[in-house]
DNA sequence: ATGGTGGATGTTCCA
């Protein structure tokens, strides 16, 4: 049984959901974990996401900011026991279980604070709570030792590799980049997961999922960062298959600023 | 060194 999971911090929902149609179009995942929906539940377009082929669905939103969704063409159940991460009730994860015909997925789609401007955690809260957040996160998977066909995907805010950026050394200073956040970032992950697309795209090809509003001409000056990522457990790795990181989307009318990338398993 | 853009909200915060 195929499986093509994409990822896409779609930076509202209710704005883009022709962008939605867009993805779905070009990528024909089986589901799709968002971030930065932007949608509180009550006012979630349930209905909408149903007739674009999904019929599944669980999300956890808030007003104005935040919020997760997972879109699905197969059922799915959500799981619950986690975390309030960092006691903030801000709406950035949601676990569920798919079934498949070798047995059940949990998938994990986390939205992971940016962090603000300045990397400093005794003057800045955002990157105080940037660096808690995934030392919890950390910490909550390494108490979980041996756990297995798990996908875990979302918009983590980190590029934990030099070629996860478009300067490495420009950007060791700057949120997203920085040593504390690479190292927590990679701490977290080998609690028990590969990172699935740099196991189709060598460490030393540049690979970004996002490019900043700021940029006039983001491809002429491709100032990228790879954000965006897909972890799997080690037992899934026979049955990977291939990545895409849609770049075109970066041009669509009215894009998000992250890019949709998808894995797909055989399982 | 600075400011650049975009979304939700509401006269500003967040990314």
């Amino acid at each position: 049984m195929s499986l093509r999971i994409a990822t896409w911090n779609i930076n509202s929902l209710r704005l883009r959901l022709s962008r939605l149609s867009d993805l779905i179009a070009a990528l024909a995942p089986d589901v799709i974990c968002l971030q930065e929906t932007k949608v509180p539940d009550d006012l979630f377009p349930a209905a909408e996401v149903q007739a674009l082929g999904f019929p599944h669905i669980a999300h956890r939103g808030m007003k104005g900011y935040n919020g997760v969704a997972i879109l699905s063409r197969r059922p799915l159940t959500v799981l619950d026991g986690f975390p309030d991460w960092c006691g903030k009730g801000d709406c950035r994860h949601l676990a569920v279980r798919l079934e498949a015909e070798g047995g059940a997925v949990d998938l994990h789609d986390f939205y992971v604070p940016a962090g603000g401007d300045v990397p400093d955690p005794e003057a800045n809260p955002k990157f105080a709570h940037k660096l808690a957040f995934i030392a919890e996160a950390r910490d909550f998977f390494a108490a979980r030792s041996g756990f297995s066909r798990t996908i875990l995907v979302g918009d983590l805010n980190i590029a934990p590799l030099e070629n996860d950026v478009w300067s490495h050394r420009q950007l060791l200073d700057v949120v997203s980049h920085t040593p504390p956040e690479t190292a927590g970032l990679t701490a977290w992950r080998e609690t028990g997961f590969i990172d699935a697309v740099r196991h189709f795209v060598p460490a030393t090809e540049k690979h970004f999922t996002w490019w900043s509003y700021r940029n006039r001409d983001w491809r002429a000056s491709d100032r990228g960062r790879r954000l965006d990522h897909v972890w799997a457990t080690p037992d899934l790795l026979p049955t990977l298959r291939g990545q895409i990181t849609l770049k075109d989307a970066r041009d669509w009318p009215q894009a998000s600023d992250h890019v949709p990338v998808a894995v797909t398993f055989e399982i």
